[in-house]
DNA sequence: ATGAAAGCGCTAACAT
DNA sequence: ATGTTAGCGCTTTCAT
């Protein structure tokens, strides 16, 4: 009974089979001519044996790893986890592991994973929705062979899947909406850490350009979580009970608002209209439902899956996927 | 302008530097004993040429490749993503990394998945509420240096995070509180695929006990989505409608059955009392909010990865993590 | 169709 | 405190 089980290798393997090292090779590889007699019995050798190549020897001489990094903000955003389900689909069909980080929107932290995770580590990498400046990540990327950006793009580096009327189509929308709808007091929430959202001063400048008021103090920054939309949604409506609409980043956001709004006693969408930003699950089964984009989440992972392995196969084009991002009416903006 | 980058290694720091390849593996290692004046100026040339260690070579020779794999049924059910994110934490402060593999609830790609994730793969192993039979599952496990099972058992060969009051616990409990609230006709929806859960038949024995009739067609079992919790729903209700409540595997499923229950024209809880099984932020946040059982995911996830690490620095006993599930009443049942 | 030799980049073990 | 030697397990030549 031996308690030090010794890997079996190549070696092993070879000489089990009374065949050199490359045959076990060959045959494993599907590479080279092989009698099927010799492929056949040698297939039967590495069964009995059990025998598993070493990925870090064979990693060490093709150097390649088997390997893809994506790196999220937040796997418990129900945005990103659908991301990462459609990046791991292609990968697995692929036969391609993920090596997923998680940088809890922490940007220190995003940054040393991506240094870790060079092109030592994976062959190929999928930062989702960076929260590092160009200037930061930039060089983080060049690190790489092959780089697919979700949400940021850099055409000399990597392929990009991004939303096709831009980063800011969902707030400029929402807030026209609600204007249109007779609003007069609409806030808006931006989001702390990305860098992708529409920014604050930017959205009052583009409503202005439409007659439409959006006063500074009725907006506010807060990160991409449930949590920080509730306390945001509590300082703002107890500061501006006036405002009537609020605009929000993305859906976990406008449910914390929703939340705080309802336990301030506002009708939604009575008192209060809402409009959040990627359809998450929960966005369509709260009371009312969420007013919010329809966002194709899962295509997005997959399609970036996709564009890496189009680059780790040598083709270096920058190549896009854009993606629709489509309002869905709700109960909670009428 | 070279368009071919060259990987720098040891040996290249070792000349540039003018020390043995031996002198620059100890300073990046932090091992043996090094004078400060040779360690300051071979981290300097690391740093100028931009050295970063291999890896794979590494790997070959330690034996340890630096990454725990975690294998789990769907990375976009909260209930994991929150215990992905409890692993991947403790995993960080290691400085290890995590191979994340999903395995959208199909028990042949878990296995799959599992004997490819072998020990030359990962240095560590979290299956996390698996899907396969022990019969299929132990032998799997078996091939690993370390193992830590999430909701499954197996003593012999890894340690082991679970719930204290045993796996029937929630439903049971669920059943009863609904029995003594006065419901006389109570269904019950099992999770397909989950191991884990109270059977249909054990429950329906244990209310048996309590003088509490629970029968066979008034339940169902579906896949821990929130869809087929939907689908289940409206099937069930369409041919029971003597029910006043159910209870539900998870709070996915119980969700599903709540929006077709709406849709029935059932009044919640009037009509029919709900109760799910994993308090993920949606079932606090529905109207009315859903009565499930509190548990603790991210210390599930960050404990797991504890054993785990007690595992692989070779204290191979047999350790638990027992959490506990607290009924949370809310307005679904009163 | 198969084999032999060389080496990927690193570290363990043993010098010095 | 530092260097030398010898592989880890595999694949890439290049032979045969």
């Amino acid at each position: 009974m031996p308690t030090k089980r010794k890997r079996v290798t190549l070696e092993d393997v070879a000489r089990a089979a009374g065949v050199s090292a490359m045959t076990v090779s060959r045959v494993i590889n599907h590479t080279g001519r092989i009698s099927p007699a010799t492929r056949q019995h040698v297939s039967e050798v590495i069964e009995q044996l059990g025998y598993r190549p070493s990925r870090a020897a064979r990693t060490l001489v093709t150097a390649k790893t088997g390997m893809i990094g994506v790196v999220v903000p937040d796997i418990t955003n129900p945005y990103f986890a659908e991301i990462v389900h459609g990046i791991e689909d292609v990968a697995w069909e692929a036969e391609y592991s993920v090596l997923l980080a998680n940088t809890n929107e922490n940007p220190a932290r995003e940054a040393a994973v991506l240094s870790q995770l060079d092109d030592a580590a994976v062959d190929g990498l999928i930062p989702v929705s960076s929260r590092l400046p160009d200037e930061t990540l930039l060089p983080l990327l060049k690190q790489h062979r092959a780089v697919v950006t979700i949400n940021r793009q850099f055409p000399r580096v990597a392929s990009c899947v991004r939303p096709r009327h831009g980063y800011g189509f969902r707030a400029y929308q929402s807030a026209l909406y609600l204007a249109r709808a007779g609003h007069q007091r609409i806030g808006y929430i931006n989001l702390q850490r990305s860098l992708i959202n529409m920014q604050i001063e930017t959205l009052i400048e583009r409503m202005a350009e439409h007659n439409i008021t959006i006063r500074r103090e009725w907006c506010a920054t807060c990160l991409p979580t449930w949590e920080a939309g509730y306390q945001t949604g509590h300082a703002l409506l107890a500061e501006h009970p006036e405002l009537t609409a609020i605009v929000a980043g993305n859906d976990l956001v406008a449910l914390g608002v929703m939340r705080a709004a309802i336990e301030l006693g506002r009708r939604i969408p009575q008192d209060l209209a809402l409009i959040g930003g990627d359809d998450i699950l929960l966005a369509s089964q709260v009371t009312p439902p969420l007013a919010t984009f329809r966002v194709p989440k899962y295509e997005i992972g997959a399609n970036a899956a996709r564009l890496l392995f189009a680059r780790m196969n040598g083709d270096l084009t920058y190549q896009e996927y854009l993606y629709e991002e489509e309002f869905i009416p709700r109960g909670s903006a009428p």
